[in-house]
Formats: structure tokens, sequence, C-alpha cells
DNA sequence: CCGGCTTGAGAATACGTATTCTTACAAAAC
DNA sequence: GTTTTGTAAGAATACGTATTCTCAAGCCGG
């Protein structure tokens, strides 16, 4: 690949009058100029991004960071925060921590190998003081999407809003009690509880960890086997409810009659299932573009330095699942 | 962030002997590479991989070129390239073209500002001598994963052949006249039409373009308003299939019983989806494996000259929706 | 006791670019 | 005609690292 001073060579000028013509600084001859451009075009000469940075002017790359991507949720998630640090001028190196934490640890490490000017993470731990310590170890900008961080810059939803927005929901439709699927130290089980006591719901309310499919299918069904009100299911997102609905089918049990079922993320095949799943629809566009936003600001003014947090909203899309 | 230098500084050393101690050169007394060691540590040094693969020996980056990672497939696809770079020590930048030529031009430029040691492509322009001449231009080995590509490696599913495969078995499944949806030059539909012709069957087979949904409705109850013979329905995609799925059931046609529906990729949902859906199962992992294998392989021993196509074959999952 | 070999470590250099410094020359001002 | 100002472009340098070269000291065999 060619490079300046190859140039410099070919058109019997210095490597920084080439520099100069290629970075359109005005103090050239026209007739430089052009042997100069004209040299760089037929070569496709590219700038050399690295010893570009090596300079000191950042990198233009941003680490992300991400649990798994073949969630729908984070694959959309992922490609709203390329384009919206495209958009920038950015460019995104991507990693996947399999929601393993020794994984993330040595993906930090090589994102500030790479020098990235900023890095976004969907975290896993959960230790108070870790991710403020990571932050000061980076020596670059680091915002949390998705969840908050005491400490980080983060951009997330309002959990416990959204859940307590279902938790309205499932009792409007005549649910009598109710089981969440997932964490039960997840912020959707508590604002799902709270949602229902601070109603008055005189209810049971269980919590049931999300497992692989045979397993599930046991456990729903004797969850299901003891008599009482209509259930109204919360799992803790789409691709949990996707099995839920399966199962549910598979047991006999007819959706939305005999049990209510909601979602979470409204990732695009919600409004497509048999039958269309009721879910939780995260502002996934706004939550990109405004963490990046956050970031690439932490990053060319880098002075402020109190965390800010952003606390998005969510809107229960209703469908006919419950 | 702290530089050799500096800890050569720190450590009254020289820098070339802390990047001895660093890189495991033996020959460096001991006791100077305790405190090099200890000083780097205490200050979590980072090498500049920046300035290192300036001196020549690589970035260790490759670039990775897609679609569309919002498409599950594509999404477990990346994942999946993810971990095999990783497995071999490369880290991946990667970009959505979002199925637009100029894009794909702008990403491929910017992989060569960046000096990615190779670049992995799923390709959208077909002009036969395009991707040669990018090929060349890029300086770095490309292959191109999930389609083949004239004289490039390639590592790609033998469509003709899966598609013949559906083709067999919707008409073992009784379907009398079949529609494609997708494009009419994706092979997928050349091999579908000729699985067809091989049979015997003498059929209408038609193809439709994927459009949004009302329109998509409008076309296909046109189409199913004609009476006939059972249809057998081919999406070239699971997220087209369950989209299909939807629109069928609202226009009061069951599947399977008066239509057989069958998609493509075989991604998560499908088995969990009402009816269930027959697709056909892209072996991703392995294609992931078997792209990146080569890629690295090019850029390890760049001399060997040829193409090389490596053709995998898929297999149908058969499901309750044919 | 001297010449050759080994070894540890500093000096110099290269990678590709951007910037600062310097020089040479021309045009303008006196 | 001389000084000043401005400008075009080359020289030097810096960024952080790895490598090659160089040098000094220590060791061995003769």
């Amino acid at each position: 690949m060619i490079t300046m001073s190859e140039i410099a060579k070919l058109t019997h000028v210095s490597q920084p009058t080439v520099s100069r013509v290629l970075n359109g600084n005005p103090r050239v001859d026209p007739e430089i100029r052009r042997r100069v451009l004209a040299c760089a075009k037929e070569h496709h000469y590219q700038f050399n991004a690295l010893a570009k940075s090596l300079h000191g002017r950042g990198t233009m790359l941003l680490g992300v960071l991400l649990t798994d991507i073949s969630n729908s949720f984070f694959a959309e998630l992922a490609k709203q925060i390329e384009l919206a640090a495209r958009k920038r001028g950015y460019s995104i190196i991507l990693f996947n921590s399999g929601y393993d934490a020794e994984k993330e640890q040595r993906y930090l490490d090589i994102l500030r190998q790479y020098r990235v000017d900023g890095v976004l993470v969907v975290p896993i731990l959960q230790g108070s003081s870790y991710w403020p310590e990571c932050a000061g170890r980076l020596d670059v900008p680091l915002v949390s999407v998705t969840r908050r961080v005491e400490g980080l810059d983060s951009v997330y939803l309002n959990h416990e809003d959204a859940s307590g927005q279902v938790a309205k929901h499932l009792l409007e439709r005549g649910c009598g009690r109710f089981l969440f699927i997932g964490r039960n130290m997840d912020m959707k089980y508590l604002g799902f509880r709270q949602g229902l006591l601070d109603r008055g719901a005189n209810c049971r309310i269980t919590c049931m960890e999300e497992r692989e499919d045979c397993r599930l299918k046991r456990e729903l069904q004797s969850y299901l086997d003891i008599p009482g009100p209509k259930p109204g299911i919360f799992a803790n997102n789409d691709v949990c409810a996707l099995r839920v609905l399966r199962i549910l089918r598979e047991l006999g049990i007819s959706v939305p009659e005999d049990a209510g079922v909601v979602g979470f993320d409204n990732t695009y095949m919600a409004g497509y299932l048999n039958p269309a799943l009721t879910s939780v629809s995260q502002p996934v566009d706004r939550m990109a573009e405004e963490a990046v936003a956050r970031l690439v600001e932490r990053i060319e003014c880098p002075e402020q330095a109190v965390a800010l947090n952003l606390e998005l909203s969510a809107s229960l899309v209703v469908r006919e699942s419950s």
C-alpha cells in the first residue's frame, strides 16, 4: 500500500508537502497539488489511520462490549450504535462477553491496546466499585448502555416503571396470580412485584429462573397444575416469551384465555407471532443514539466531571397474548 | 496511558530493554526484569497495538462487512466469526452495509485505512469483475462468506441443492403450485425452480418480491384467490416466512393443511413458532469457522494464488408448517 | 596473559503521519 | 536599492514500538 513518502518521491516533492495537499492545506502550489492528487488517486492512496492516531489525534474507534449479539435486541442495539457512531465519523470494534465476566475484563484490555477513543458497554458485573475502577484504568470515557451503573454515565430504561405497567396490564386482564421468568434480583422482577403490591393485589407472585426447554416445561407444568386464578406470565425478554408460548401450547393452555403472557424488548418478531406477543418496547434507536452522543461528547470535551444518567421510559405494546 | 519510555525512565533502563522484558526476551538481567515488570503492573501498562503494527507486524484486526446484523442469521454469523477470530488472536471491526453498495465501498476504504489484516464480507454487488478488483486494491486477503464470488475465496452454502430439497419436500407434501418469495435472480429461486422441473412437476411456479406487510398481503391474497392445487410457499429467509405465516393466518388459510410454508436459515425461533417452521438449516458455526480459518491462512501464508471455494451443504429441518 | 566468544544493554533507526521550524525566494514597502 | 513581509516547501522532529547495530564486560581456552 502506497505511502505519502512514496507519493512524494514519485512527484518530486517532500513528504510534508504531500501531507499538506492531502489534508487540504491551501498554501500549496496548484500545479503541485494537481500532480500529487493525480498520483494519489492513481495508486489508490488511503491514509494510515494507525500512524495518524499515533501522532495523537485519537483513533476514531469506539469499543462496543455486548453480552450476546445473537439476541435480537442486542443485535438491533449494535446496529443502531454502529449507525450513530458512523454518523459522527467513528467506527466500532465489537466484542461479545457472552455474560462471562472474565472475557469482559480481557476484552476491555484489548480495547485499551487498540487505544479506542471510548467504550460503550452492556455491563454484567455488579460489584459497586468495579466499574468506576475500570473506567479509571481505561483512561478513556466509558458509558453504560441498557443498565444503570453507579458512578458511570448510563443510558438505560426505567425497568421498574416498565414492569409496573406490565403488572397493571395483567391485573386489568383478569390475572390473579403472577409468574416472572428470569433472575429474582432483576430490576424487572422487583418492579413487577412492586407494581402488583402497589395496586393492593392480594396475590401469589412467583419467580422462576430461565432454564432449558424441557426443564422449564416441567416447572411451568407443576406451577400451572396447582389450581388457582388465571396466571399472568411475564418473561424477562421476548426470546424467553417465545419459548413460553410454545410450552403453553404443548401443555394445552390457550393464550390469552387461560393465561396472559408478556415479553420484553418488543423485538421485530413479537407482532408476527401466533398469538402476537404483548411486549415492553424499549426505544432502542434512541438509547443507542443517546449513548453514542454522550460518549462522543465525553471524548471531545473530557473536562466535565459528574456522571450523568439518562433514564428512558418504555411503552407497553399490547397484542393478542394478554 | 504509560509508555515503554516512561517505564524506562522510572526504572533507569533504556526503552529497548523494557521492550525486551515485556516481550519475554530471556536475555535480560533478572533483577531488571523484576523491576520493569513491577513498574508495568503498577501503572497498568498496555502495549499500544497501533504503534506495534505500524512497525509492520500486522494489526491483528479483521474487517467484517455484513449486510444486516439485525437479521438473526447474520447476528449469529457475526457472533461465530467473532469467536473464531478471537480463538486465533484476532479482533474484529464490524460494519453493516445495509444492502447499500455505496456504503459497502466506503466501509472497505475505512477498513483499508485501519490496515486490517484481512476482510470477511457478505457481498452484495454482483458485477463479475467488481470483487476481484476490490480484492486487488485492498492489498489484504478478502474472503466471501455466505455467497460464492468468482475469483475470490468463498465459503458458502449450496443454495441450489438446498432449494432442491425444499422442492422435493413440498412436492411430497402434496403441493401442486409453488411460490417463491424473494428475488428472481436469487440462487434459491433458481434451485427451487430447477428442483421442481427435474422432478417433472407440471406446475405453476411464481416468484414474488419481498414487500412491506400490507402490499405483500394483497399480493398473496390475489395469488391464493386463483383456484388451484395446494400451494407450497418458499420464503427466502425465516423472517420473511414469519411474516408469511402471519399473513396466511389473517387470510384464514391454515398451515400446513391449506398451504405449506418453508423458511431459510433455520434461526432459533423457527422451532418455537406456531406452527413450528420448516426451514433450511445453514451450518452457520462451521461456515464462520471455515471462513475465518481460510482468511487467517491467507494472511499468514500469502503466497498461494488460486482462489478456493468451500461449498457446504444444508439440511432441511421439517417441522409443522409443511 | 591475550584473543575470541558470549551476553546484557544502550544507541540508532524504521514504521507513516502531522507539526513545527527553517530556508529561500519573491513581492511589497520604504 | 534595501528592508520588510509573506509564502511555498523542505528539514527536523515526535508519536510508541521493535529491531538491528554497537559496545563493554565477563568468560573460556590456549
